[in-house]
DNA sequence: GTGTTTTTTCGTATATTTCTGAAAATACAG
DNA sequence: CTGTATTTTCAGAAATATACGAAAAAACAC
């Protein structure tokens, strides 16, 4: 399968390769991506740096970072020496994992820092009130949300599934007002 | 009140900047956005720039794009022909405005790409079959998460609170099983 | 072991984004 | 209207992130 045969295919790779940069993922690391998500085999590197038109080296960083979040596996073909890479192909997997790692390396350290800096404001003592409590808030908030949303990633699928299709009918059951629309 | 007087206030500054810039947002107007949020009055664009070091014309373009987010508005001083501007505070509110924009920016326009794609690899007929179903999963996917988020925004936040608080005990509603922690 | 294929590392080149400063535009007071 | 304060625009400079290619390392066959 050649890609530069499908002027669709090549389209999406280049708009997903946008998407990354939109959300801090490098355009090389989300176009690998995209390209072995519409890929029906394991790729091996050397396709995909032909394909894409990557330097090898970078093609091996991206699978590397990609393999890191848990949304590309190795794999091996018969008579073959060379890896091959899969993506996730379930959207719920893949979109937890993608969670699941920022959260590690983003969100976790930044509540992290948020909890030492207001104990070093309450040590050093002057610093104006408001402070200490913008700080303690935001500290809070993305506590919370960060625990909701392991708490989500641990529902089975089905369940997942059936709570977002529910969308904002999920207010009865916590006393909120029927939805409007 | 001077930031270069509380090394801590600095240290928010700086990380939330840095946050900014692994989410796609420049680190000039997470900063001047951190800023806003710790200040406890409006300030203008002059002391911002000063505060932070940036030139005038940097702060004048980072308040535009943060209001265009809706999480800073322009407010007036008594005896001031100075525009002044605050963060909003609330955390759910700021939340809520960042995800509606990004989703108007970024996503809706996915959405309507994949639909389109979609669209011109059924006229072309001789994409391969498995291609079309991929993009198709992708766009109904997004689609669905785009369509929870509207709905989600929409709940009073008392409402919303509840239910993050509830976390993944929400799945007893729907007949999942009780969660394990 | 040796030779060959494949992958990774890493310094540097390139591309991209961000920031600046000067100039233009706008808003307002008198 | 004229003059002054304030804000915005925009072309180029600076900073940053990304991608490359050469060389090293690793994996494997023989």
């Amino acid at each position: 399968m050649d890609i530069t045969a499908f002027p669709e295919i090549e389209a999406f790779i280049l708009h997903w390769g946008e998407m990354g940069t939109h959300w801090g993922v490098n355009r090389s690391v989300a176009q690998i991506h995209a390209l072995l998500y519409l890929a029906d085999r394991p790729l091996h590197a050397e396709e995909i740096s032909e394909s894409l038109k990557l330097a090898r080296s970078n093609v091996s960083t991206a699978l590397k970072e990609l393999q890191a979040y848990g949304i590309v596996r190795r794999t091996h073909v018969a008579g073959d020496r060379r890896d091959h890479f899969a993506a996730e192909t379930d959207l719920w997997e893949m979109t937890m994992r993608i969670s699941a790692e920022r959260k590690r390396r983003e969100i976790d350290p930044t509540i992290a820092f948020l909890a030492e800096l207001k104990e070093r404001i309450d040590v050093r003592g002057n610093v104006p009130p408001h402070i200490g409590e913008r700080i303690s808030r935001m500290h809070e908030f993305i506590f919370t949300l960060a625990d909701w949303s392991d708490q989500v990633r641990r529902l089975p699928r089905p369940t997942l599934v059936k709570l977002m299709k529910l969308g904002a009918k999920v207010a009865r059951f916590v006393g909120g007002p029927a939805p409007k629309a």
